[in-house]
RNA sequence: GUGGAUGUAGCUCAGUUGGUUAGAGUACCAGAUUGUGGCUCUGGGGGUCGUGGGUUCAAAUCCCAUCAUCCACCCCA
């Protein structure tokens, strides 16, 4: 059988990489402007880091994760997301004792063993920020003008943006039990999967897409209903500090994000029409984190984009033109016996910042001139007996079609010039 | 993990109630133009019909299994 590419994956070729160079340059060059450095950690890590950064009850956690063993039998797991590793770092070389708050993004390979279908893969790529250090209510909101400026450079302007608190340990703690109270006497109107997650975690009953589960707990307790006044403070201050500056979003009350480490800020970007995975991005403030994996208590908030996800929208959307790749020159080769001059005439032509080509398969004269202009070669230059006897080469322009004499000597400044002048 | 649809040339797809050598468009290569591109014309290569079993005189076609893709659920990016 032909070995494919394992289920999940796939290979982006030189058409699509073109998309995916763009795509990171707008993504580089933002965070640059908001004051974040990049940050590359390794692929794999500690099982352990995950499980407790990410959360043992999850289901990235629970059935989700590439582990496995490597010859020293050691516990290894295929990053599932970026943010425990960034944690790690932070800790491992201590630099939350360097200047506050650390900025940070990643971009690169994500693993998890789900059901692939459209925008969702095994390996999937995430680019995400991290901001370690303060709890600021406007590092959040400049969280938030970051992955907002992303998107709009990309061209995404149709999206969703949906905002809500999970509060802190403290708050979370007494609302929790009050939904728990809410619900307890219509547990058994919830679906199968919901009576589950009633025991292990109640708040994610609300983003429930079943209706039934919506009736069963009608006018039930919400989050911002039930936050501390620490945490009522710093939302409204974030919602405020988005408002001002002309940010749209949506107050969702059954926004509740699955990984265990939130706290406080938590949000979601969908972007419609692009298949059933429509959330392009998503991310919040994770105050516990770094403590619960072994560090200091260190505030942070962050998000991630699927990239994938991002360049389907844009596919969908039709919002980018990309240029295609050319050549400046292509060097024909008329007899067989001048490929040796050829090949010093074509390296020298490169070491002088041109891009060039040549046939390397003894086409014709003419199947090299199609081959040029499926390359989208500027210039043509040709190499044949007449030119090796009189020391010059035929420089032809493609798109004029004009062609001149030109000696070996002045060949790169010619051909400079042109460049120049188009 | 659950349910549904689909797998024929590199790509997009035809292929009749099971019947002889599986086709088209496009892409690729060559020639017309032996040293000159885009257009046109002519010719050529390329398929174990996803894979493995079964039914049949005969299977791309019917049955089973398996793998993969897509869609939805779950969940998330």
């Amino acid at each position: 059988m032909q070995i494919k590419a394992p289920r999940g994956t796939y290979d982006i070729l030189p058409e699509e990489a073109v998309k995916w160079q763009w795509m990171e340059q707008i993504m580089k060059e933002t965070a640059a402007r908001f004051g974040y450095q990049e940050i590359r950690t390794p692929v794999f890590e500690h099982t352990e880091l995950f499980q407790r950064g990410v959360g043992e009850s999850t289901d990235i956690v629970t059935k989700e994760m590439y582990t496995f063993h490597d010859k020293s039998q050691r516990s290894l797991t295929l990053r599932p997301e970026g943010t425990a590793s960034c944690t790690r770092a932070l800790i491992e070389h201590s630099l939350y004792n360097g200047t506050l708050p650390i900025k940070w993004f990643y971009a690169g390979p994500m693993f998890r063993y789900d059901r692939p279908q459209t925008g969702r893969y095994r390996q999937f790529h995430q680019f995400g920020v991290e901001a370690f250090g303060s709890r600021s209510p406007f590092l959040d909101a400049e969280v938030l003008f970051l992955l907002v400026e992303i998107l709009q450079g990309m061209g995404l302007s149709e999206y969703e943006l949906h905002l809500n608190s999970v509060g802190c340990p403290l708050c979370r703690e007494q609302y929790r039990q009050k939904l728990i109270d809410h619900m307890a006497p219509v547990k058994d109107k919830l679906c199968k999967d919901c009576q589950v997650r009633y025991l292990q975690n109640p708040l994610r009953v609300l983003d429930c897409k079943e209706a039934t589960c919506h009736q069963a707990i009608i006018n039930y307790p919400t989050l911002i209903d039930n936050l501390c006044d620490d945490c009522r403070t710093h939302y409204g201050m974030v919602q405020q500090t988005l408002k001002d500056n002309g940010i749209e979003f949506v107050h969702d009350n059954n926004l509740v994000r699955g990984l265990d480490y939130y706290t406080n800020t938590a949000f979601e970007v969908h972007i419609p029409g692009i298949g059933a995975q429509s959330a392009v991005g998503g991310g919040g403030r994770y105050d516990g984190l770094v403590e619960s994996i072994g560090g200091p208590s260190l505030p942070g908030i962050g998000f991630a984009l699927g990239m994938e996800r991002l360049l389907l929208a844009v596919d969908k959307l039709g919002c980018v033109s990309r240029a295609q790749q050319t050549v400046d020159v292509f060097l024909a080769v008329m007899q067989e016996n001048l490929e040796n001059q050829a090949a010093s005439l074509l390296y020298k032509l490169r070491q002088q910042g041109l891009s060039a080509d040549k046939d390397y398969n003894q086409r014709s004269g003419r199947a090299q001139m199609k081959l040029a202009d499926k390359l989208g070669a500027k210039y043509v230059i040709l190499l044949g007996e007449d030119e090796i006897k009189g020391n010059f080469v035929t420089v032809r322009d493609m798109k004029s079609k004009e062609q001149w004499k030109i000696d070996n000597e002045g060949l790169i400044p010619f051909l400079h010039e042109c460049l120049d002048n188009r």
